[in-house]
RNA sequence: GGGCUCGUGGUCUAGCGGUUAUGACACCGCCCUUACGAGGCGGAGAUCGCCGGUUCGAAUCCGGCCGAGCCCA
């Protein structure tokens, strides 16, 4: 073996030698099946490092399944569809996806899409995650849409799929509905325009524009001041519409004048007082942004261009009374920044059942526990349900067409999947006899196709088997990806979509905020790979608690990869002195280290099994380096290199590096094997899980390896607070202890006779100083501090010692003076078996190093 | 404004009812010791955010406050 450990050579080496039919999951095969319902990135084109955290969590739980004994699936998806690649295929050709054929158009956004996932996967690969590369999934291609279309057929069916007249949240810019996942939200100055209706009646609105869509004024019941006004009717501005003010709680009586107008729709609270009050429906504003005939001469301005025209007249009438500016949040387009509207439209609906989706999720296995507490917190919270058309392109079509007769609703059949029915024609004609329609033009969210993942993966609509065993994912999107699978699993086949859901964190930069190419924080995978290896970026990703969030850190990178050649060397050690070793008569050192070993295994174990891997690894590595390579090879050593007592060493170490090797290899796959193809066969990830050998459980053996441990540390310190070579020999060691250590790897290791005793030997103490402290005996004696320091000298040593211990009575020109022990500093040498001597308390032993 | 999470040596972090409070990186000495100088050996460095409470005992449990983050309104 080299010295150096260089794991780009050897990672690369083993990406080209291993088979990946190796991970591939055989439903038929008889062990129990574990399957991951592992996350279909959206493929940008660039596998993030918070996606290397993710899979590298999912890569450990794999691996860590396989060896012990399960059939694992671990697929790779990709969830293509959506908005995103709209706009760069638009910017990378130029175009405008209207303004081509909608076939030609989505042939582009698929090419696109087909580079993307081949970089990704290609940092994947790198990346030496375990992945059954045959179950891979694409959402845009028909083998997987189709089952998406089968899943709205079936769900519609149920009734829990409807078209329904509804407010919904709109970008004027992109022209599309949004979800309410997709709104950002952030602080913007603005004015509030306080605006007289009537004598009485003043508003605050930061939104002029929408008088003309206001259906009513509402006030605190509580409000003192306006509390008067309840039941009276005001003449709204501009569209000379009477409204009544009502009462209503949610009325902040201490925002602008207390006094509130309610429009079709300004924003979301809007719409609940509309539904509540069952108001009138006033729209003012279309699709693109505009107004329209109800906003009288305000009709075709845009949004901004009508609230400063309003202003301006009606500051000219008098009916603008102040401005002031504020602070407050405005929901914008998370694509466009464009200050999202609500608006009336036509759509598709996916029911929401609350209560039943909560009692169900509350089966799954949540880790940690508290993000359950996130999904219940935003399911209680929802206030509509589930908006599922886009007006889009690169998307999957809404199997439906509209009877051009009848304006019924025709779902396609399951048999006629998968359908575009933009281009195909349903196969029956309505029920009104007339065979002309209109195609759906809207098109599925995307979360409709990502939301049937464990579904699909488990072979629906024909199930092998289900629920699946875990769903690995992200905190950030347990509104979105885990709350709309639960409910889909719900709607189709009525059972919990997996057994556990784990949840890790978000990957922050260096500086602890989160990655961005603004803030210019970004560290790629790749990057980190190039420089340290990807095992390297695997013990970092190791290194976090599950849930919390982390921070990428390049010293937790070093830190590893200084780790892996630790590894290295220790392996270096072991090959080059393992081979015909023997488990007889095991020495103490020997039997220590595979008790240790055992309850490591034990504890890992336990870690693997919460997902603590941040434990595991620190637990392994605490044992490599402070056990296994500074203590027990030190202790070791003389036996290996004299031959004598070599063989049970020679198990030891094989022993413990076969072990070692195998606890660390879901974390690093790529150093593991290539240590392990050095003294075994075959590849490591297709090995055992290590466990727990009771019969090297040794309590005793503990007690007395340790104390071997310290006494050598003890000696190390000895021998380096006197300036010794580490190596250099004393001249004897006696250990007065009733623990049973081995004199004999002491004694190699120390390089002296080791002497073990259940006695304690003579001690000859010598005081060879006693040296005054003037600065306490000064004062106190005056002149004849110089006499004392004479008297002290003559002493004999018998004298000194008493001194030392006790005080002693001396005569000072007549005077009888007892001396005190802290009047002095002594300086005394201890001396056993006619040789100087270092006495060294440990816990349990006294040791005497002859120098 | 709400929900959740987190505040521990210079930095990052473990511990979550009794520990001399973990470890890593950085820092300071010493050492070419037949696995490892990206190493070895040793050392210094923390009133565990603040204030109360429960307890024989709190970094750890409870309440409040302050600060940070995530998700949402």
């Amino acid at each position: 073996m080299e010295k150096e450990c260089k794991s780009i050579e050897i990672e690369e080496k083993w990406l080209k030698q291993w088979d990946e039919k190796m991970y591939y999951f055989d439903w038929n095969s008889k062990k129990p099946h574990y399957i991951i319902d592992t996350p279909p990135p959206y493929p940008t084109g660039s596998f993030h490092i918070g996606h290397a955290l993710n899979w590298c969590i999912i890569d450990f739980i794999a691996r860590y399944k396989r060896m012990n004994g399960y059939e694992v699936m671990f697929p790779q998806g990709w969830d293509c569809h959506g908005l995103p690649t709209e706009v760069k295929v638009e910017e990378k050709y130029g175009i405008k996806k209207n303004e081509i054929d909608r076939e030609k158009f989505r042939e582009l956004c698929i090419k696109f899409t087909e580079e993307n996932i081949r970089k990704m996967k290609a940092t994947a690969k790198r990346l030496g995650f375990s992945i059954d590369w045959s179950k891979e999934y694409i959402t845009m291609y028909p083998e997987y849409y189709s089952k998406t279309q089968l899943s709205f057929v079936r769900m519609f069916k149920k009734g829990l799929i409807y078209r329904d007249y509804h407010p919904v949240i709109i970008c004027p810019r992109c022209e599309t509905t949004i979800a309410l996942a997709e709104i950002e939200y952030r602080k913007e100055k603005t004015s509030l325009n306080f605006i007289k209706f009537s004598d009485d009646v003043v508003i605050a609105t930061t939104r002029p524009e929408l008088i003309p869509a206001c259906v009513a004024l509402a006030v605190n019941p509580k409000d003192e001041r306006n509390a008067n006004l309840i039941g009276k009717k005001v003449k709204v501005p501009i569209s000379e519409q009477e409204v009544e003010i009502i009462a209503d709680e949610a009325v902040d009586p201490s925002f602008g004048t207390g006094i509130v107008m309610i429009c079709t729709f300004g924003d979301r609270q809007d719409v609940k007082w509309w539904k509540k009050h069952e108001l009138d429906l006033r729209v003012v504003i279309n699709r693109d942004g505009t107004l329209n005939e109800l906003a009288g001469k305000y009709k075709g301005l845009k949004i901004r261009e009508a609230r400063e025209k309003i202003i301006e007249d009606f500051r000219k009438e008098g009916r603008l009374l102040k401005r002031v500016e504020i602070e407050h949040n405005v929901g914008v387009c998370w694509r466009c920044k464009t200050p999202v509207e609500i608006f009336p439209a036509e759509q598709w609906f996916v029911k929401v059942d609350k209560e039943r989706i909560l009692e169900m999720a509350a089966k799954i296995k949540w880790v940690p526990e508290y993000m359950f507490e996130r999904l219940k917190n935003w399911v209680e919270a929802m206030e509509w349900d589930w908006v599922i058309s886009r007006q889009r392109i690169f998307a999957t079509p809404i199997p439906a067409w509209y009877c051009k007769n009848c304006e019924r609703i025709i779902v396609a059949e399951e048999d006629w999947l998968p359908v575009d029915p933009t281009k195909d024609k349903p196969r029956k004609r309505c029920e009104c006899g007339s065979d002309e329609f209109e195609g759906e033009k809207d098109v599925l969210d995307t979360w409709m196709d990502s939301s049937i993942t464990p579904l699909f993966i488990a072979g629906w609509p024909e199930l092998k088997e289900y629920p699946v065993s875990l769903r690995p994912q992200g905190h950030d999107i347990i509104r979105t990806w885990a709350f709309y699978t639960i409910l889909r699993s719900i709607a189709l086949v009525n059972e919990i979509p997996w057994r556990e859901i784990v949840i890790n964190g978000i990957v922050f930069g260096e500086d602890g905020r989160k990655m961005s190419k603004s803030i210019g924080n970004v560290i790629s995978p790749e990057e980190v790979v190039e420089k340290y290896g990807a095992d390297a970026l695997r013990q970092w990703a190791a290194s976090g608690v599950i849930g919390e969030d982390l921070i990428f850190s390049w010293r937790e990178v070093v830190a590893s990869s200084r780790f892996q050649q630790k590894l290295w060397s220790v392996a270096r050690f072991a090959l080059m002195h393992i081979g015909n070793g023997s488990a007889e008569n095991l020495r103490v050192a020997d039997r220590w280290i595979l008790s240790k070993l055992n309850k490591l295994i034990a504890f890992v174990r336990e870690s693997m099994e919460k997902y603590r891997f941040d434990e595991a690894l620190k637990a392994i590595r605490t044992f490599v380096w402070y056990d296994l390579a500074d203590n027990y090879i030190e202790l070791v050593k003389g036996r290996l290199y004299s031959g004598k007592e070599a063989a049970s060493a020679k198990f030891t170490l094989e022993y413990a590096l076969d072990r070692i090797l195998r606890l660390l290899a879901p974390i690093t796959p790529f150093i593991t094997e290539e240590i392990w193809s050095k003294f075994r066969n075959g590849s490591i990830h297709l090995q055992s899980y290590p466990t727990v050998e009771s019969k090297f459980i040794d309590d005793e053996a503990e007690r007395a390896g340790e104390e071997m441990k310290e006494i050598l540390s003890a000696i190390r310190k000895l021998k380096h607070d006197r300036g010794m070579a580490l190596n250099a020999p004393l001249k004897k060691v006696i250990i007065y202890t009733n623990l049973k250590i081995d004199p004999l790897d002491l004694s190699f290791a120390t390089n002296s006779k080791v002497e073990i005793t259940a006695e304690s030997p003579e001690i000859r103490e010598e005081v060879v100083k006693v040296k005054p402290k003037f600065a306490i005996i000064g004062p106190m004696l005056k002149e004849r501090a110089k006499e004392v320091s004479k008297i002290v000298e003559s002493l004999s040593n018998d004298q000194k010692l008493r001194l030392q211990k006790e005080g002693l009575e001396v005569e000072i020109g007549g005077d009888k003076i007892t001396l005190m022990p802290e009047w002095f500093d002594f300086e005394v040498k201890r001396f056993v078996e006619g040789a100087e001597a270092e006495i060294i308390n440990t816990e349990n032993s006294v040791v005497f190093v002859l120098c």
